[in-house]
DNA sequence: GTAGGGTTAG
């Protein structure tokens, strides 16, 4: 056996070294192995066959392996070899095991230059930049040994700021090592990490040799400031000197094509790669599945993906993310799965994925047991975009209160934390939440405010018509000469005409760059909500003439238009485009509109034809719209079977059960209005607590029905009691069916009185001048009597008053609605 | 005997 491993070649000791027990590399030194290695040592040392020791070194392919390797050079008596001990420090680093790295270190008696430096360097190969610091401070002043021009790069990459650079850059130049390719592309880099690219170009121009590193240094430091055109120069001057892209320029330049959505230029790399066989390199193979999945174009993804020969957790991580970030929540859980099948243990970032995967499937189960996996490895500690992904994720399956607690836990917040708790609230419809959070962020002194907070704020004060405090904003953009991309444009231009300032909304338009659908479907839809249905459509013509492609959201806005300005034909002519043409397949919120549009018209037969030949699952929305049209024309029949329906897919919400009590009423069938009462009753229902808001002065005051904590509570109702007699006297009739308490009718008519938007109504008279205009919001539908009322009252008080509900702008006059009832 | 420049995020 001796003889045997005697002779035998270097692969035989690999073997044993990984299934020897470590106890036996320990105990029993001489054994075949320990010879075997012994008369490699030889070699080594004797310099013929070092190649040999080499190997065995790269062979170690976990600690276990290298702790035996390690095992035997102590019994050897190697250990303190001054480059084996060395390689054993660097070995422990690159297989993931700082700690032994520095034991190792610790315990070696006499250190060198390379010594010191692969302890160093090891620190910042496990991102330990700061003890990577110390550490080589110990070397300046523990020994009397210079640094050399390897020393220099790894400190380089460790450095904490630009101030501190500078001061190495200094020191750099003096020593002369300046010259070294490796040390000047560092400083380069050093110098781009921190956004001074004039000095980090200066440098790279004043190279007197360049070699590809040089080049990748300088493209790589435009590339992640994001300055893809100066990346594509250099990397242009780089070709005319004759050398090529390596796989590192590859890999720099695929993110910034994405970012930058340069698709022709990021296909024209991947072509060099196939070209040159770059593919085998995982970080470009990575970067490309970005890329591809960046520019929406997963069949991409995937080819590059199955064509992987070693694949790592970036590769897995980008999948998953790729489809996730795609909206197929299934297929990335499915790519989640075979990861963990073939054993690769997730990181921060698959988690973050997935709990956008689960937050977009509406998993509750899975997404706790997330939250719980992230709590038993105290990563929301230790980095903000985990939390920041739970906040999402909780805000997307529309539970703010468990957003919230995560949201407090977060050791450190920034601008995303805030930005996602904010944006949560709004799109959950708690507007008024998400101001009080804006506010509450606007009081932390470290918090700048992004574009992202704007698109978050300004639909929450358009929610509650805040005009005033979206006006406030939109100053502040202006008045620091911020850029405003598209999407604060389009939300500013939301806020103008959702608060009734369709003027201010068409001049902003005018004003910002329209190439995209985004600003458009803003403008359309406004002037839908404003029963302009001709110029929702005059606009959709404009787009077309200016040859911007419309989109899904331009056909609800452009429907939903239509359906509030009763354009049946035109309506039913944009739904047949939109198919035709543009090749979209109407989603539910086409269909809702389609059902509404024709429902409102009376084409009830037509409507309900639509709904039982969708291709889709008719959602409680669908059902919803028929409901409510049944209603409006009385047809009972159709009414009770919608309504079946709806309360198969959604039993719980509260105004399906006031519209059908009041369809039944609406024909005097008073006993299905007791029906639907003890239904409503029965089931225990969760109400969405109406609101309506008013802005007096510059405050937004919101009131919620019934409430009776107002300050001027007495008045409100005291001027509502004296308003109802009066608008009895002219011919008002309280209509009972929309109360869906049993109780007596002076009791029901108190309900009635005490509704948000009355509300809200009587303070506005009561605190501003007669006659001047009043504006009111309410959060869900205004309720058909409440309209009945306010016509009346308008005629009372003689006073315009313009209500803006979840649908659309109600805008009374001397007795009349300007949506002539039909809504 | 060591070192530089690269891929994934809410």
């Amino acid at each position: 056996m001796l003889s045997l491993l005697k002779l035998a070649p270097i692969c035989k000791v690999k073997l044993a070294l990984r299934v020897l027990p470590l106890h036996q590399c320990v105990h029993r030194p001489f054994s075949a192995v320990a010879n075997s290695i012994a008369l490699t040592l030889d070699d080594f040392e004797n310099k013929n066959k070092a190649a040999d020791f080499n190997v065995l070194f790269r062979s170690c392919k976990s600690v276990d392996v290298a702790k035996r390797l390690h095992a035997f050079l102590v019994v050897l008596g190697k250990a303190q070899n001054i480059i084996l001990s060395a390689k054993l420090v660097n070995l422990y680093a690159f297989l993931g095991d700082v700690a032994f790295s520095r034991s190792t270190f610790d315990q070696i008696q006499r250190k060198d230059v390379f010594t010191w430096n692969s302890m160093v360097a090891a620190y910042v190969r496990s991102s330990r930049c700061r003890e990577a610091l110390n550490c080589f401070n110990e070397f300046l002043s523990t020994s009397d040994l210079r640094p050399d021009f390897y020393s220099f790069p790894p400190v380089l990459k460790a450095c904490p700021n630009l101030i501190d650079g500078k001061k190495l850059h200094c020191w750099v130049v003096k020593t002369g090592f300046e010259q070294d390719v490796f040390v000047a592309a560092s400083l380069i880099h050093l110098y781009s990490r921190f956004g001074a690219l004039d000095d980090a170009h200066k440098l790279f121009v004043e190279m007197p040799v360049r070699d590809v590193g040089s080049w990748n240094a300088m493209i790589s430091g435009f590339c992640q400031n994001g300055s893809a055109a100066e990346a594509l120069d250099v990397l242009n001057s780089m070709k005319i000197e004759g050398l090529k892209m390596d796989t590192i320029t590859v890999s720099s330049l695929l993110p910034v094509c994405a970012q930058s959505g340069d698709m022709t230029s990021g296909m024209l790399i991947h072509l060099y790669v196939i070209k040159h066989g770059l593919e085998t390199d995982v970080f470009v193979s990575n970067a490309l599945i970005n890329m591809y999945s960046k520019f929406g174009s997963l069949w991409n993804a995937q080819k590059v993906f199955d064509d992987m020969k070693v694949r790592d957790l970036v590769s897995w991580n980008s999948i998953i993310a790729a489809y996730e970030q795609n909206n197929d929540p299934i297929t990335a859980l499915g790519f989640f799965k075979d990861m963990q099948l073939i054993g690769i243990q997730s990181d921060l970032l698959t988690v973050v994925s997935l709990a956008s995967i689960f937050g977009q499937l509406s998993n509750k189960k899975n997404s706790r047991s997330i939250h719980g996996f992230v709590m038993r490895h105290e990563w929301l500690d230790k980095d903000v975009v985990i939390g920041n992904s739970l906040v999402n994720m909780y805000a997307k399956l529309g539970d703010m209160d468990c957003a919230r607690i995560v949201f407090e836990q977060l050791p450190v917040k920034d601008i995303i934390s805030w930005n996602t708790l904010i944006t949560g609230y709004a799109q959950n419809g708690l507007a008024c939440e998400a101001i009080d959070a804006y506010n509450m962020m606007t009081r932390c002194s470290n918090i700048i405010p992004n574009q992202g907070t704007w698109v978050s704020i300004l639909p929450a004060y358009s929610h509650v018509g805040a005009l005033q405090q979206g006006m406030k904003i939109h100053g502040r953009l202006i008045k620091n000469c911020l850029y405003l991309d598209v999407y604060v444009n389009t939300c500013l231009i939301d806020m103008y005409g959702k608060c009734g300032r369709l003027d201010d909304a068409m001049s902003l338009f005018y004003e910002v760059s329209r190439e995209t659908p985004v600003p458009w479907n803003a403008i359309i839809s406004c002037h839908g909500i404003h029963g302009h249905g001709e110029d929702a459509l005059k606009l959709f013509k404009d787009m077309l003439a200016e040859g911007v492609m419309p989109d899904h959201v331009t056909f609800v806005s452009l429907l939903s238009a239509c359906s509030h300005s009763g354009l049946v034909d035109e309506g039913q002519r944009c739904f047949d485009v939109m198919q035709r043409e543009y090749k979209i397949r109407p989603s539910l919120k086409h269909y809702g509109c389609m059902v509404d549009l024709l429902g409102r018209a009376a084409y009830l037969d037509k409507a309900y034809n639509l709904v039982t030949n969708m291709p889709v699952q008719p959602d409680a929305s669908i059902w919803g719209a028929l409901l409510g049209a049944c209603r409006i024309h009385g047809n009972v029949e159709l009414g009770k079977y919608a309504s079946d329906r709806l309360f198969e897919v959604d039993s719980e919400n509260v105004g399906y059960y006031v519209l059908l009590s009041n369809m039944y009423a609406n024909v005097g069938k008073w006993e299905g209005v007791v029906k639907v009462r003890s239904l409503a009753r029965d089931r225990g229902l969760r109400k969405t607590p109406g609101w309506s808001s008013i802005v007096v002065g510059s405050k937004v005051e919101v009131f919620y029905t019934g409430n009776q904590t107002h300050p001027k509570c007495m008045e409100i109702y005291e001027e509502l009691s004296i308003l109802t007699a009066r608008m009895k006297n002219i011919g008002y009739v309280p209509d009972y069916s929309f109360v869906l308490q049993d109780v007596e009718d002076d009791e029901k008519e108190q309900i009635l009185m005490s509704h948000s938007e009355r509300l809200a109504m009587a303070f506005g008279i009561i605190s501003t001048p007669p006659r001047s205009l009043i504006r009111l919001f309410k959060n869900l539908r205004v309720c058909s009597d409440c309209h009945n009322a306010t016509k009346y009252i308008s005629k009372i008080t003689q006073r315009e008053i313009v209500v803006r509900d979840s649908n659309r702008f109600h805008h009374f006059k001397d007795g009349f609605c300007s949506c002539g009832d039909y809504w």
